[in-house]
RNA sequence: GCACCGGUGGCGAAGUGGCUAACGCGCUGGUCUGCAAAACCAGUAUUCGCGGGUUCAAUUCCCGCCCGGUGCUCCA
């Protein structure tokens, strides 16, 4: 199931095999948070994107390494804590970003280490360079030689002479050629994490820390280094040039960038008003499931508008799914009268569509095709069901065709009324209930035992043909987020 | 200015040198239902930004233009 796979490699341009070096196993490297505020939907794309591309992989039969690390020393987050300790507001915002991430329901990285917790190894990293004479102390700080790297610029495809010198930069006076770029910073006034170094206190550079962590848990050279687009020029650039002046060999076999998001059609900023953290969705009512199939509908490598009618789009898409495998499974399905030994029509469809998905997802992790042969084969079955086409042999292909599926896309396993309580008893420890969806609100506290009574309630009341008091309490039970349905096998009701 | 990406139905979006241009949402009509809901059926792009070219044939390749987006150094 594992031949045929192949990605965009950003440094040829080109959709190329994915051929793993060791066989079986991948081992993928992804540039996580900077921690000084918590995620935003932005930051949720590329966090999505690698977190199924491991899922896919792992069940197309590799066995995935998939380390996303968290940047917790960093001028941004210094300048975030202002007077407060940055080390502190670090290791809270690294803490939600652990939360927040958590809600998307994918699964945690193998390995999400902190630049502060291997200094040891970047300083190591550090001196093999300066050893080799593509590095210079100055200052207290050091910089990496960019024009020693003469494959420098070859990932961004920049040509290093037409580039902006950038005179007006921190350190100008200090380095050699502007181009130049910080290894290690020293220690400044005002700072409050700083390491002990052979060249004098400070701390790292951002860009080295990626290679230091990266050849920690991977090895030299590893198979797929990813990030968000941004990170292509400079970072991921200088980490190409540090990893490989120090070792002389291919630090990453495939690069990997997934592509920035729009919200509301603009770029997304705190000034266009439309800066939205995954905390702020969930308090207005929408599901992390929602967020998924809206991120799953354009493949990674397009720009993706995300926008508040697309998630209530995606909420119904997710709804018609849960719906159908609930019928499938909850319905006491009549044996095939004709069972002579052929595998049905059902289970042939199931394995077809299967079939699609799998190439979908191969064909440089199309996600919003492989999302096709799954509601193809919804209405299918829909249609045979109605029909009276669909047989008790069909259940198992059917729930084992869409269990395949949401290996990968994790949109069926319903988390959505458990995360709400989260984020409502979230909201109301930090005093941010106000600003919760009133629907929102509406389903707190709605036991289930409440909500059956009400349901039995209205069937008596149906019975008895009182339509009226039925459907004043289908009203009441609406406005809790509760939606029945009624069938021959008795009323089911589910939150909203 | 330099580099790059996109413009497909009401919205989102896949895709291909030539079968009826996927899929999701929406809308309209129908079946079912006490009414709904769910589900299904039918309809909803004579056409893929505009102009030109290549080709027997282009939405798909090439050129130009218009529109939108992104990057261009220490800062996800």
């Amino acid at each position: 199931m594992a031949d045929h796979i192949s990605f965009y490699d950003t440094r040829t341009r080109e959709v190329r095999a994915f051929e793993p070096r060791d066989g079986g196993r991948v081992a993928i490297y992804v540039c996580g948070p900077t921690v000084y505020s918590r995620i935003h939907i932005g930051n949720a794309r590329p966090f999505v994107v690698f977190s199924l591309l491991k899922r896919f992989l792992a069940h197309a039969g590799f066995e995935v390494f998939l380390v996303i690390n968290v940047t917790d020393v960093n001028d941004k987050i210094y300048a975030a804590a202002g007077e407060r300790s940055s080390v502190e507001l670090a290791a809270a915002m690294t803490e939600a970003y652990r939360s927040d991430t958590d809600r998307l329901a994918l699964g945690r990285p193998d390995a999400e280490p902190l630049a502060s917790e291997w200094i040891e190894a970047i300083v190591e990293e550090i001196e093999a360079l300066l050893d080799a004479g593509c590095a210079y102390a100055a200052g207290g700080d050091v910089y990496f030689r960019v024009r020693r790297d003469s494959a420098y610029g070859a990932l961004s495809r920049r040509d290093v002479d037409a580039m902006d010198q950038g005179e007006d930069n921190d350190g100008a006076d200090l380095k050699e050629d502007p181009l130049d770029f910080a290894l290690w910073k020293a220690h400044k006034a005002g700072e409050d994490s700083a390491w002990d170094a052979p060249w004098g206190r400070g701390r790292p550079g951002w860009h080295i820390e990626c290679s230091a962590m990266a050849m920690e848990y991977l090895g030299e050279s590893f198979d797929l280094h990813g990030g968000g687009e941004d990170l292509m020029f400079p970072h991921h650039e200088n980490e190409i040039a540090q990893s490989e002046s120090a070792t002389h060999r291919t630090f990453a076999r495939h690069w990997f960038h997934v592509r920035f998001l729009l919200v509301e059609g603009r770029k997304m900023s705190k000034s266009e008003g439309n800066f939205y953290t995954l905390r702020d969705l969930l308090l207005r009512g929408y599901k992390t499931s929602a967020i998924r199939m809206l991120l799953i509908s354009v493949p990674y490598r397009r720009q993706l508008n995300f926008t508040f009618e697309g998630l209530a789009a995606e909420t119904v898409a997710v709804e018609k799914l849960r719906t159908f495998r609930d019928r499938i499974a909850n319905t006491k399905w009549a044996a095939r009268p004709d069972s002579d030994g052929v595998a049905s029509e059902v289970a042939e469809m199931a394995r077809e569509a299967r079939t699609n998905f799998r190439a979908a997802l191969a064909d440089d992790l199309n996600t919003a095709d492989a999302r096709a042969p799954i509601f193809e084969l919804v209405r299918a079955v829909n249609a045979r069901a109605d029909s009276g086409k669909f047989f008790a042999e069909d259940v198992l292909p059917i729930l084992e065709a869409l269990r395949e599926f949401d290996r990968v896309f994790a949109v069926l396993e319903d988390h959505d009324a458990e995360w709400t309580t989260f984020t409502l008893d979230w909201a109301e420890r930090e005093g941010k209930l106000g600003q919760a969806a009133p629907e929102l609100l509406a389903t707190r506290g709605v036991t289930d035992e409440k909500i059956q009574a009400l349901v039995e309630e209205r069937d008596q009341a149906k019975r008895r043909r009182d339509f009226k008091r039925a459907d004043a309490i289908r009203n009441e039970l609406a406005g809790m987020g509760i939606l029945l349905e009624d069938s021959k096998d008795g009323t089911r009701w589910k939150r909203k």
